[in-house]
DNA sequence: TAGATTGTTAATCGATTAACAATC
DNA sequence: TAGATTGTTAATCGATTAACAATC
């Protein structure tokens, strides 16, 4: 019963499980059950265990889920348990914001290094991190073993730089970046773009 | 056949398409069938005509759709052709960085205001937008008529301001914060986050 | 006209939810 | 034990894709 095929959908939710289950750490609550999550997170209880129950039993019958064991195991499944380096290009004030995202966290994901062409950029130093001219972005993908690639340049560079992370041997890129990317199968690529986001919200506006 | 039922999904992919079209534009194409758009896209023509012909009949057989009056279709049905006011609170870096998103366009949605409650920063101009204390949320959002929000503080925060901005009357939430917010049914709610968007990646990875 | 492409129906596929036996 | 809650199957619901008549 290894992994039968996983949906996107699934793999989108357990981040947000495990979002609320390190608050209920914080809280030091021990154990919650499938309907407590579903209430504080606006889903279906069944949903959530079946989401779960993909991976293994992780529950208990009659308890629920114990939450400092349920946050292993799902750290597991996305491979927060193993280091993870990601490379930021485009260190305008996206870049700049999204580079400290995990400043302050213990995560073994995190970002390693920031690229960007602008010449009066290349060497100042962001969360101690030098800004690298995009020309060594090959070699240093390579060095430092980056799987994966955010992307907060101009809409106008963004294929192309995608074009160079996929070229350098990224699995995974997230883009900000407000434009449809082609890269190739293998790739994963997620795409976040306020505007897009904006557009989308205003349909229900009134 | 006014609107049967309009999923989620099919909202969200209509700020894609619309993307695309303005950039045909920009390269002078006047035309494009549903297939064409699904190669760039990587969508299922199918999908896409389906799309669209939930809102009427925009293309001509045999022939495809006109990109300009495409665009105007469009529009009209995500309610782009109307003004539109957008609050943002949290004058941090991911705020300052989303705040200038509208700048160079010319788009009937934009932000008119900015919250934040470190006094240091309160008088400070950002993009020609002064930034306000919070307590004045609910006074401004109802003087400027603000139907949307964008969130944009730590966590913490997160679900105080969203149910100021809710108190106050807006009707849609862009929420940037690392929470799940709660908020009634009939405020429309997305939300973007780094972190959950990375830890669902680094599923891929490997 | 012949070729192309829409709009739409029907078929397929997949995801969510309900229900409940197992069991803590 | 009685009550609670899981894991899982079956039922439902919804979304995607295929197919094709209509028609430009």
């Amino acid at each position: 019963m290894k992994t039968p095929k996983i949906s996107e959908a699934v793999v989108r939710r357990l981040p947000v499980y495990l979002r609320y289950l390190q608050h209920l750490v914080d809280m030091n609550i021990r154990t919650v059950s499938s309907y407590e999550l579903g209430q504080k997170l606006d889903m279906n209880p069944a949903q959530i265990r079946k989401d779960l129950a993909y991976f293994g039993e992780f529950g208990r019958k009659g308890i629920g889920y114990e939450v400092s064991y349920l946050i292993e195991k799902i750290k597991g499944i996305l491979k927060l348990d193993r280091n993870l380096n990601v490379a930021l290009v485009g260190a305008g004030h996206l870049g700049i914001a999204l580079s400290n995202y995990n400043r302050y966290t213990k995560e073994k994901m995190s970002i390693v290094a920031i690229f960007d062409t602008d010449p009066a950029k290349i060497g100042l130093s962001v969360g101690n991190m030098p800004i690298r001219h995009i020309d060594e972005l090959d070699r240093v993908v390579k060095e430092l073993d980056i799987r994966i690639g955010m992307i907060t340049v101009p809409a106008t560079a963004a294929q192309q730089v995608a074009d160079r992370l996929v070229e350098a041997g990224v699995s995974g890129i997230l883009n900000f970046a407000p434009v449809s990317l082609r890269v190739p199968s293998e790739v994963h690529v997620r795409s976040s773009d306020v505007t897009t986001e904006l557009q989308a919200l205003a349909y229900y506006i009134d």
